[in-house]
DNA sequence: TCGGTGACTTAACGTATGTTATGGATAATG
DNA sequence: CATTATCCATAACATACGTTAAGTCACCGA
């Protein structure tokens, strides 16, 4: 299973699109084959994220290990998927990965990924906001699979308050929330009637008060401190290597 | 809140490596302003994706109406987020989105986003690739949302099942699946326990025979009906209209 | 001013799922 | 071949959360 082989650059190439430098620069890609044993790990939560790796056999997978012990899988993957995408634009890898049985990967480098994209600054920034987003997403999952109702709601409630931070939308902790409890239950996975009984519940322990659309978290701090939140990465810049690859010459 | 303010952008500016044309074309983004109305539809699952939008003011969100009535809504957006990015890569919408208040949306088309790609077809094709990778990942986190433990695990095997059929690895409605109950519960946010039990309700219906890592589903359909899975895009080509853009004069 | 509507709260009750524990099958190891 | 560890199945019990329902409060139009 090959890079050329997946269905994006299968469609690719029917429709003509992918130039003889293009394939080139794809198969290079897959040119330096690494063995890896049952149970290994590719790397660790905080490592140094510079590489991705096409699996080429065997099982792998993505997870975050929590604090309360348990673990989150975010994915599976299978041969021909690209392991490592999900940290593209962080210093750091945001999951650990591990392979499960034993298998072959190929490791391939930021900078062969900065070739692939022509070197055009918008493409990596575009894949960079993209990659961010997903960030997000995964930690959603994450919560979903791992947390009980008022961790889940707490949760919420710190991302959109460091969300709406950055945008300068936060006053002395308080901030304007358009969303009616039947919203935020959609999308935390709960009925609506629980996402009130845990709002009384975070509203007794202090760490939310709330009439209809004004929230205020009066320890903000207290609240990351609940909900385990990682918010090291979201207001991070590109990482600085970005700037040498973008520059350096083909 | 503009484009060019968002963290990637401002490193990618900090860093010096944004030409006065990638900025020119970012600006560019922004140019058409448009007025929503509180709960309007920007568009439903399945309309045809052509564009994105900047969030100006107000607030947005992406969801999914499931079969049982419920909602899962994937993601609220602030102000400076781009909205429908998930869908790059495919023909249709997988998700509705709709704001939620009153607010202003930049839209831009496809084809301003391969400008910003400077036209490279593997550019793209990486972009599409990551994009659906989060595909994945959204599913799961409605299933997680949503959907019972046996619901769960139904829509977990049927989704292994599709990405080993698409890389030849099912035969017979068989395939080899390297993972203990332990990792699956940890994929799926529950314990090994129901995992067990939920293996067995799922055998006396008939629907997986499982004898240590050798999985079969003898009726796949009837477990595709079971889970409500979407298969129709996972191996969809790239769009039609994307060889267009790419080959299109600057 | 009044009834109507939607958002929220609280309570009572049922159930899906977690937890803990035990035993059996299979694979791994010496 | 014996021993041990791992994986899995099942049962008994505990609980977080869903469901249904009723009541309060704010807002809004007639």
């Amino acid at each position: 299973m090959a890079l050329l082989d997946t269905v994006v650059m299968r469609g690719l190439t029917v429709q003509g699109v992918l130039s003889p430098e293009d394939r080139a620069l794809l198969l290079g890609l897959e040119l330096n084959p690494r063995h890896i044993s049952a149970n290994e790990e590719l790397w660790q939560e905080r490592a140094d994220a510079d590489m991705f790796c096409v699996v080429k056999e065997g099982w792998a997978y993505s997870y975050r290990n929590l604090r309360n012990g348990s673990k989150q899988i975010l994915k599976f993957y299978l041969p021909g998927d690209i392991i490592g995408m999900r940290d593209f634009g962080f210093t750091r890898r945001l999951s650990s990965a591990a392979m499960i049985n034993q298998g072959v990967i190929y490791p391939f480098s930021y900078q062969q990924l900065f070739e692939l994209f022509g070197r055009s600054s918008l493409a990596v920034g575009i894949m960079a906001t993209a990659m961010r987003q997903q960030a997000l997403l995964s930690e959603r999952l994450i919560y979903l699979g791992q947390y009980a109702a008022h961790e889940r709601l707490a949760h919420f409630l710190y991302e959109i308050y460091l969300r709406l931070k950055r945008i300068e939308a936060v006053e002395d902790n308080s901030f304007l929330m358009p969303l009616t409890q039947q919203l935020i239950s959609d999308a935390l996975g709960m009925s609506p009637v629980h996402v009130s009984r845990t709002f009384s519940m975070l509203r007794e322990e202090g760490l939310v008060i709330r009439d209809r659309q004004h929230v205020k978290l009066p320890d903000p701090e207290a609240l990351a401190r609940l909900v385990e939140f990682n918010d090291s990465y979201i207001d991070e810049l590109l990482p600085l290597t970005f700037a040498e690859l973008l520059r350096a010459s083909p």
